[in-house]
DNA sequence: CAACTAGGTCACTAGGTCAG
DNA sequence: CTGACCTAGTGACCTAGTTG
């Protein structure tokens, strides 16, 4: 018992939902009745769809995990969110949580995050190439010219405003490149979880253009898209995003040396959407064998 | 050998129990003597009626079915029971199974957040009530009467829009409360993670309204503050904050029962502000005793 | 240091199988 | 029909790592 993967669950849940996650399952789960299944911690379980289904309900996700001690304020809210009222991730969290789930996959992952394949060529399938230039296109159209951010009166609404337009331009390009993604039932959760990194490698190739032409000196990272004494004034108010910045600096170089043509980068940005969820909505064929 | 369908069993007697339920067969099975035969795990067994009646004698049961690991307290006690026979636990041995019992009790030490305090009246100070005025001013002025939703072309960006409103209202609420709060390092990660109580517990003199003139008919609670169909779509995009609703009815319901008026709801609004944060950096006296 | 939690471990059991 | 054996989960406990 305690706070795991984002809700205060028992041990059994823990482990269950631990595997279900870890081993793709939940896709395999049936629920033989209606997806009603009543699931009490003192009766045996027997419906692992809805058991999966009420751990997510409850708040659970990998990406809400924590680690370390946690404030006892902390524990409460989280407690109080629970029996009182569920969270909806706003658009300002995602910038928080999308930063942790970084901060320890950075952390925990270290080592060989990319598996080149040098040097192989891989035939491709007509409806591959198809899928691939439809992507393409959708990127050129959504993310690859994001928006300057306007200032308002208020920093915070500055921010927010921005992050509507990338939330936007993400949506966009979801609608785009995965079928049924208007449909799907945690669609603002997805995106709510995945936009800050999408943004991130989204602006990657705007920051080699400005290192190339200023040179190392103005390498900052320009997440905002905001002129730069609004840039600082805006991270200034969110300093997780400075850390964020240094840490994305390594993987950023590591990305550069694939030379990623502009196709790739948005199989890229489409992979990192994908796999934010717990569910593969469709398979890359193939081109995803550089990552794993 | 183990416990299966709970009673300690042998694997022949386990799996006789669990084909006679699925096949539903017990009530075919006829005694050929006085349903006293004597089942013996040496002898051969014979009638089958006798054979089931002895099993759920012994306590088997489909319901009673135990899963995975056993507590080392639990397997401890049944050791107790099969060689110590009927007999007390002794001196040591209950010292033993309580140290264990012990180890696995949480040891919190945030019990007592809160202590009732009814009855007893207290004497503010002048900078007290000083305070509570504040706190109700700043109430009445942004989170009194939250501004309407505005419609806007996609059902993200009235979503978002909203969110701003409401953002915007807590950061004043917190600018004009809490001394020191603007130059906050977390004070974005602050009002992320409570905004969403904070907004329901706004709404909430609302709602009773609502009730009051439409009876328990129109009793949806409006987060949105949305037009009646325009908010029931928002709230199909968002399915949590449906569920979210429904449980927090519960807690609507005993928070009325306080009957708190202005000035208590607004200083219970900025605890709940307060407490989300991993610090404290004011004390609000005394009249925070209400709430467990 | 103390308080936490993710992930690993492995003692467990329900349910299935198939030669007697 | 029986019961020894197998397999897929399960969940109590542990440890390493993290953070206040």
């Amino acid at each position: 018992s305690g706070i795991h993967f984002g809700a205060v669950t028992c041990e059994a849940c823990k482990g269950f939902f631990r595997r279900s996650v870890k081993e793709n399952a939940p896709e395999r789960y049936r629920c033989a009745e209606n997806n009603n299944c009543e699931i009490l911690s003192t009766s045996k379980i027997t419906c692992r769809a809805c058991r999966f289904k009420k751990c997510v309900d409850a708040g659970m996700s990998m990406n809400a995990s924590r680690i370390g001690r946690q404030s006892n304020l902390f524990k409460e809210s989280i407690r109080q969110l629970q029996n009182g009222s569920k969270s909806m991730a706003t658009v300002t969290d995602s910038a928080r949580i999308a930063s942790m789930a970084k901060k320890r996959k950075i952390k925990t992952k270290t080592g060989r995050v990319f598996l080149s394949n040098n040097g192989m060529d891989i035939e491709l399938s007509s409806t591959t190439k198809d899928f691939i230039e439809k992507v393409h296109n959708a990127y050129v159209m959504h993310l690859k010219d994001l928006p300057q951010c306007i200032p308002h009166e208020t920093v915070w609404w500055t921010m927010a405003s921005q992050m509507i337009v990338y939330a936007q331009a993400v949506m966009n390009f979801c609608q785009k490149t995965i079928p049924g993604f208007d449909n799907m039932y945690e669609k603002y959760e997805v995106i709510s979880s995945c936009i800050n990194s999408v943004i991130m490698v989204a602006l990657l190739p705007k920051t080699v253009s400005m290192r190339s032409s200023y040179g190392d000196i103005q390498s900052t990272w320009n997440y905002w898209q905001a002129e730069s004494t609004l840039s600082i004034e805006l991270n200034a108010h969110v300093p997780q995003l400075t850390e964020a910045e240094n840490s994305f600096r390594s993987f950023e170089t590591k990305l550069r040396d694939f030379y990623l043509d502009e196709k790739e980068l948005s199989l890229l940005l489409l992979m990192i959407i994908t796999r934010t969820s717990k569910k593969n909505y469709f398979v890359i064929n193939k081109k995803n064998d550089y990552f794993i």
